[in-house]
DNA sequence: TGCAATTTTCATTTTTTTTTGAAAACTTTG
DNA sequence: CAAAGTTTTCAAAAAAAAATGAAAATTGCA
């Protein structure tokens, strides 16, 4: 049994290394809008040099397993980790994905993007009522909905962009 | 009494509209993680030429008092409406405010860079952390700080930016 | 193939966030 | 300055989101 390479000890400073590496995280995705457990997965991936298996991860941050499986699979989604082979060991085990600018792009792509395609259903519904409707002040609607669609195309184009210009 | 003036009357065409702008809006503010009754409001102001009263806003969205003034007060801290003087009338009114590229410059000021100084201190407690520990890879854990702080500065320079280049 | 290990799923529980509604605090004006 | 109108506040309720844990599914190995 190789149990004893796998429990990873660590002293003091390493402890609270990580205490502040999983708060970076936890508030950085909450930003995003993604849940604590993924920030505090992402957190305890991102200082640790050796893969991690799932019930690692789940013993370090006392979460269930159900939550862990969860966070890893969202964060696999966002290509924000990714699966590492360890010899020996029939567990998966994850690393950090460490380009920001990658997994930003990736963000944005899944779940900026689609919004934006709803977005734009709704706006030419909005011009369909606007055109029906003969006793409202044209003009005025006609400019905000205007306002919306270069919004949206604004959005599209910048968003992306965004991720290319951090240059991490 | 100039009641008559007051009681806006939307036609079919109209109502629809507004349906429509409330949906995009609730939309939009949730990908900023703000509440619903945030979006509402907002929603119904947008495609409102006049200015309407707090209890217009309450009765239209069918949300109480409370929602509707801690809305507004959101709405306002984000410069997101503005008051308007209606003359003969008590009440406040509202108009939306609609150059997008304020709304998410204050947004920006106010929501995400205070998250970037607050990072800013946890990285350097980090850095302090690695330092102590002498039994450790500090290369790697020093690659990995470094890259933290390129992203804060990052954002803290390209979110204004992103502000900057919506010309909406 | 069959068994044990590992991972995923998902109904239920817990936690967090948002809304309500009634009381308190202002404001205006008669 | 009092009374009515209006807005804000905040404890409690409701709704929404996230985590748990146990059962189901999958996987790898003997």
């Amino acid at each position: 049994m190789q149990l004893e390479n796998k429990i990873q000890k660590l002293n003091s400073e390493e402890v609270k290394l990580e205490v502040e590496s999983i708060d970076f995280f936890v508030r950085m995705m909450s930003i995003l809008g993604l849940p604590r457990s993924i920030g505090e997965i992402y957190g305890v991936l991102y200082f640790t040099e050796s893969p991690l298996s799932m019930d690692e991860i789940s013993s370090r941050l006392s979460i269930s397993m159900g939550s862990t499986s969860q966070g890893l699979k969202t964060l696999r989604s966002l290509k924000a980790i990714r699966t590492s082979y360890v010899k020996g060991d029939r567990k998966d085990h994850y690393i950090a994905e460490t380009e920001f600018r990658r997994l930003f792009s990736n963000f944005i792509k899944e779940d900026i993007l689609p919004h934006l395609d709803s977005a734009a259903d709704r706006i030419s519904r909005m011009e369909k009522h606007v055109m029906a409707d003969s006793d409202i002040n044209q003009e005025f609607y006609t400019t905000r909905i205007e306002k919306l669609k270069r919004l949206t195309k604004a959005g599209r184009k910048l968003l992306p962009a965004l991720a290319g210009l951090l240059k991490i």
